[in-house]
RNA sequence: GGGCGGUUAGCUCAGUGGUAGAGCACUACAAUGACACUGUAGGGGUCACAGGUUCAAAUCCUGUACCGCCCACCA
């Protein structure tokens, strides 16, 4: 039992959040209910880049699964939130290397062995610190099962992966032109690149026929790439090239003689129609190499510098001095070389504007640099197959749905995968070579000698892409490949909440993962949430300076008012704006949450009473409302419209509980007679409120219902049970009844103000006329009358007004502000007179009436007669003044 | 080039066919036994634009404009 002198007037989150984190992680919450025979729910957390700060889309992303969780929980489910982390290859190994070079050293410098121990050390550092942040957002999550992708027994999992696929022949070696990242050099995917278009030029180069016979002009993007030309190709219905084709040309600059080729890939409307080929540089270039088995030779070096070796043997000896000149230049350099160097030979017909699309890579921001290379790939076609007919059978939906259609025409036109990168950190390719270049998939070097029955030289070098094992997470989390309890109970995981960016990234590769490794799909529902910006619309970034750190926001106002701001506006939306000033909504929430359940508490001092044999209108409409609110909120949640769960909870607290009937209740909580059924009603309603309140705001709840003087509750509100409410507290009677009361009391107060009469001035008297029954003393109370007579004035001057049926009438003093007076009076007689005109229309027009709804004619004709009562009440009330 | 989302009060946004809503901001008033992070009253909107369907459109259909996002191999 709390003492209301403990309870200060403002809510300090500083003050209950930690505390009520470590109740509940003591208490063992956190872990799945010991009670076997619930019905399981499950999570695997999108596991944070161990590199990964925590920014405002993790802190709306990690509180939203937890409020699925507690929300499950509540419901009486088993629930298991399993986090951890990823690895993540390329970022942590720039990270790492950026702080070697700040260090004076580099990664190339102390080698691969070295470099790995170095990033070890460097996550046992600074790895967790993003975890310990999900715990200052609340986030009730099972740490004891929390894995990293990079834990041993994860490591076997993606081992076997790769074996079983490569001996499936699903996953294979090939050379091909990739998407190459000269500043990390390494390849990339298609899809960890962004497209961006910019101002560039498209130039015309003069290629002449070896016979002296006339030239080609092709038109190129990228002139420095020429040096590794092997030939032209015209679009075979092109009328320019009739008999030219199967000529020989000279390549201008180098002098290789390379072929005038036919093939259906040029646009005969796009320049001159002519295009050179440059098979190991361009992906389109290298599909008409493969077609017409042209030479591929590299002109750029894993730097994007020119490299000479494999052009210069078919070069002229003038060309060998230019390629001469020309090596080691940057690729900007050498355009402008090679640029130059036509133009000196007048083989430049011209420049043009043109616009280009580069590639820049996601990670380090480089122009992606197109390069012929080997390396190995996934055969992604063959896995989507089982994917896209299960989402066809609506094995998994999607929220919002709309992304379902998006995702299958991705998974229906996909390619296949690069999934090697050149680099140090990440899972080393399982791959062995024997002496004569035999590749053996193994799970180790001597597992290996034994598949091959001979000696190993030597193990791939590269390493997987990172997506390769985080596709795993929801089944090697729980133990896959070995058969754990843990992978029993807890696969198929329920809820997969994520970013859209990474739709096709991870979601799709956790799906074909599932799949064809455990033979179940991963999850059955896609949560979608919304990109977080600033008040500008602004993406939120570090580096553009648009950022807020959240853990500074929480330090002010709190954990719980900051998911609140950001949980309080999640629906379909694709975007959603933080700002400062939607946080002090939240902060103000909680603290009207914090003094309304301090006044409840003041007022009840010998626990919760006995359910009342009888109550008043009010009661009942209350206990109405709250029934409602239940019923929205339940199907909010379910459905992860969390801004209507919001939207329903704030009002039916503040609105409901606070403005109305708190106010109304406070007289009767003076009456020893009287006081025990508003203390009942408000217990009631206050428990069950805290219960739907408290995913999204776990720890003020977890506070206030502690103080709750309830015998029986549950030991935690975590723990607590959804609440269940008898459906025959639903009362339209009485929230009808209670509507009208409170238009009433809004009535006579807008006409006190209408005085001047400050709002919650007692006044002497003042008169109603028709049917307020028992409500007569809750209109007195609510607007502030000592006396409120039935009847009207009569002697004195007084003012009227008329709400629900009721007419009120206010005597006034002297000081009556004639001109205001009548300027209120015209207000509401233009008002009616224009609703009534536009009612008349459409009551006497035939079509509405025999063509809507009966009911809503039979509405609009009572809405028509009153509203010309009031308009009559409204004349003769002007006329009194005038 | 294809697809998706958005456009409602000064700002940020709810609102799926029947008299336009919330929070903030604004105006006036109020130290009243929960709360000034409060209360009461009030001002403020041709619902982007143009057509169409309907007795009736912010809401359904078509088109346009602008903002944003995703996908795409035209040198």
């Amino acid at each position: 039992m709390t003492n209301m002198s403990e309870m200060p007037t403002r809510y300090d989150a500083s003050l209950s959040e930690s505390k009520w984190y470590h109740a509940w992680e003591n208490a063992g919450l956190f872990k799945p209910d010991a009670d076997k025979s619930k019905p399981i729910f499950t999570i695997t957390i999108p596991p944070p880049n161990i590199t990964g700060s925590l920014h405002m889309g993790h802190a709306l992303c990690y509180p939203l699964q937890d409020l699925i969780g507690r929300f499950e929980r509540l419901k009486g489910k088993r629930v298991l939130i399993l986090p951890g982390q990823d690895h993540a290859g390329i970022a942590t190994q720039s990270v790492v290397d950026k702080k070697l070079r700040r260090e004076g050293t580099s990664a190339a410098q102390i080698g691969r062995e070295a470099f790995v121990e170095k990033v070890w050390e460097w996550r046992k550092e600074s790895g967790d610190t993003i975890l310990h942040q999900f715990r200052a957002l609340g986030c009730a999550f099972d740490w004891s099962r929390s894995r990293f992708t990079f834990d041993d027994a994860y490591v076997q999992a993606v081992l076997k992966v790769f074996i079983d696929w490569f001996e499936r022949g699903l996953i294979y070696k090939g050379k091909r032109v990739v998407n190459w990242d000269p500043k990390l050099q390494t390849s990339v995917s298609d899809i960890e690149t962004e497209r961006q278009l910019i101002k560039g030029k498209l130039y015309h180069v003069r290629y002449a026929f070896a016979d002296g016979s006339g030239e080609v002009i092709i038109a190129t993007t990228r002139p420095e790439t020429m040096l590794a030309d092997v030939a032209v190709a015209v679009h075979p219905s092109d009328e320019r090239y009739r008999g030219k084709v199967g000529k020989t040309l000279i390549l201008p600059l180098v002098g290789r003689e390379i072929p005038l080729l036919s093939d259906m890939y040029p646009d005969p409307e796009f320049g001159t129609g002519a295009v050179k080929i440059t098979p190991a540089h361009d992906a389109n270039d290298y599909q008409v190499g493969l077609r017409h088995k042209l030479d591929m030779p590299v002109i750029l070096d894993e730097t994007a510098r020119v490299k000479i070796d494999e052009v210069i043997d078919h070069a002229s000896d003038a060309g060998k001095e230019f390629l001469l000149s020309i090596r080691g230049a940057s690729r900007e350099e050498a355009r402008k070389i090679v640029v130059e160097a036509l133009e000196a030979q007048d083989l430049l017909v011209k420049v043009e504007d043109h616009e280009i699309a580069i590639l820049l890579s996601d990670r380090s921001k480089d122009v992606i640099e197109p390069l012929l290379s080997e390396q190995w790939f996934c055969d992604q076609p063959t896995l989507a197959k089982p994917v896209i007919d299960a989402v066809k059978r609506g094995e998994v939906t999607f929220h919002p749905a709309r992304y379902e259609r998006i995702f299958l025409e991705w998974m229906e036109n996909i390619r296949e995968w690069c999934i090697s990168r050149q680099l140090w950190w990440g899972h080393r390719i399982p791959i062995y070579y024997t002496e004569d270049g035999t590749a053996i998939a193994a799970l180790s070097w001597d597992d290996a000698e034994a598949k091959a029955g001979s000696k190993i030289v030597r193990q791939e070098d590269d390493v997987l892409d990172t997506w390769f094992s985080s596709g795993l997470w929801p089944f090697a989390t729980l133990g896959w490949p070995e058969q754990t309890e843990d992978l029993e109970e807890f696969y198929p995981t329920q809820t997969l909440v994520t970013d859209r960016n990474i739709i096709n990234l991870w979601v799709a590769r956790m799906m074909m993962m599932g799949y064809d490794l455990v033979g179940a799909k991963p999850f059955s529902d896609v949560v979608i949430y919304a990109t977080v910006q600033n008040e500008k619309g602004q993406r939120m970034s570090k580096s553009l300076g648009t950022g807020v750190d959240p853990m500074e926001v929480i330090e002010k106002i709190g954990a719980d008012a900051l998911r609140w701001t950001l949980l309080s506006q999640t629906g379909e939306n694709q975007d959603l704006r933080y700002s400062e000033r939607k946080t002090e909504e939240a902060r103000n929430f909680a603290n009207k949450i914090w003094n309304a359940t301090r006044f409840v508490l003041m007022n009840v001092t010998n626990g919760k009473p006995e359910k009342p044999a009888s109550l008043e209108p009010v009661d009942r409409w209350l206990l109405s409302r709250l029934v409602r609110c239940e019923q929205e909120v339940r199907a909010a949640y379910e459905g992860y419209d969390l801004i209507t769960a919001c939207q329903s909870l704030y009002r039916f607290f503040w609105n409901d509980i606070c403005d109305w009937y708190i106010e109304i209740s406070k007289s009767r909580l003076q009456s020893e007679a009287d006081r025990e059924t508003p203390q009942w009603v408000l217990l009631t309603a206050m428990e069950a409120f805290f219960v739907m309140l408290h995913p999204v705001m776990p720890h003020l709840t977890e506070e206030l219902y502690s103080f709750l003087p309830i015998e029986g509750k549950a030991p935690f509100v975590m723990q607590a049970a959804w609440p269940v409410l008898d459906a025959s507290l639903l009362d339209e009677g009485a929230e009808a009844e209670l509507n009208r009361v409170f238009d009433v009391v809004r009535e006579l107060r807008a006409l006190r103000a209408s005085l001047d009469l400050a709002a919650m001035k007692k006044l002497d008297v003042a008169y109603f006329e028709g049917e307020l029954g028992a409500n007569a003393s809750v209109v007195a109370s609510q607007a502030w009358v000592l006396d409120l007579r039935e009847g009207r004035p009569t002697e004195g001057k007084y003012i009227s007004a008329t709400a629900s049926g009721i007419d009120l009438h206010l005597p006034i003093g002297e000081h009556l502000d004639l001109a205001k007076e009548l300027g209120r009076l015209d207000k509401e007689k233009a008002r009616l007179e224009g609703e009534l005109a536009k009612l008349d229309v459409r009551l006497s027009n035939p079509q509405f009436t025999e063509r809507a709804k009966p009911e809503i004619v039979a509405k609009e004709l009572e809405n028509q007669q009153s509203m010309r009562e009031q308009l009559t009440k409204v004349i003769e009330r002007i006329r009194l003044f005038s």
